[in-house]
DNA sequence: TATTTTCCTTAGCTAAGCTAATTTAATTAT
DNA sequence: ATAATTAAATTAGCTTAGCTAAGGAAAATA
């Protein structure tokens, strides 16, 4: 799921929904690729820079939701969010409704290190769309609206 | 690296290449996560559906090769494709030149599962692409030829 | 009060990434 | 021609992150 065939002309006047969603698609694929390696300084996994992340924009949030928002299972974030508690990104508080219940929460030094992570990918981004002209920056601000709204359609698909 | 803040206006008539990047970024996640759940039916990996699609689009292929396509390393790579062998979804052929080497290609029945994943996203992207104007389709079209160039130069920086 | 449901954890499995070490073949230098 | 080096894969062994199944403890419900 990530080459494509080349493609044939640089702007179709009368684009198919198909083709489009194919070259939106790839190309999607080959961005985030493309900005692996930046996160290797960091010491820090994937999935936990994805849950940092979460944590980071929604604030505390429990178990259960953080798993929902992530998009996987109970245990793997129970154990994901036991190894960061360990190290320091996150920390738990009891939820006073529910013994049960606990709310993760991002610590400072997750919260800076979280920073730095995404600070080097938007950098290494920004220096890709540096030359951009106003108008393609335009366009990509559109796109980026449409692919979020095609994202949710696809959710609730 | 997957949520972002509520996007203030819809179309921002002079965009800064740092939000405008962040908002790509976030779109591209979003999108791909959203369409993770669609590649269960098939009972492969995402790490083999990632190589059936190289050597779908690039064809046969040495090992060494396709884990540089694949951005890891030649152990992720040697071990998958034995695993994809055994289940038939590849094939090795003796390099004539190297007794060292051989090439890597798809077989049939690796092609035609390739081929029901490849459509089950495109249809979903499709799907959610439906109830575009001809313009927004041509303004993600040519989103995703900056896109590409985006990810060429950031690869290369 | 008894049952069921909910939230989370533990245990144990698999896939996929890595580094280090090894084998075999090809290439280069002596 | 032979020795040394380089290159291509593999194997071994570790880690991380996903899963299901099973279970405990608290809350909600019958």
């Amino acid at each position: 799921m990530t080459q494509s065939q080349p493609s044939e002309t640089q702007t179709d006047p009368n684009p198919d929904p198909e083709v489009v969603a194919d070259r939106i698609h790839s190309a999607a694929i080959h961005l985030l690729r493309s900005l692996k390696g930046k996160d290797k300084v960091l010491g820090v996994s994937p999935a936990q820079l994805s849950a940092l992340s979460v944590l980071y924009f929604l604030g505390a949030l429990t178990i259960t939701r953080l798993a929902a928002a992530e998009g996987v299972k109970l245990p793997t974030i129970s154990r994901l969010v036991k190894d960061m508690v360990r190290l320091g990104l996150v920390m738990r508080e009891r939820a006073e409704n529910d013994a049960r219940s606990s709310f993760i929460s991002i610590t400072p030094k997750g919260k800076a290190l979280f920073e730095r992570g995404r600070t080097a990918r938007l950098m290494a981004i920004t220096g890709a769309f540096r030359n951009l002209t106003d108008e393609n920056l335009e366009t990509l601000d559109q796109a980026a609206t449409l692919m979020e709204n095609a994202a949710k359609a696809v959710r609730e698909a």
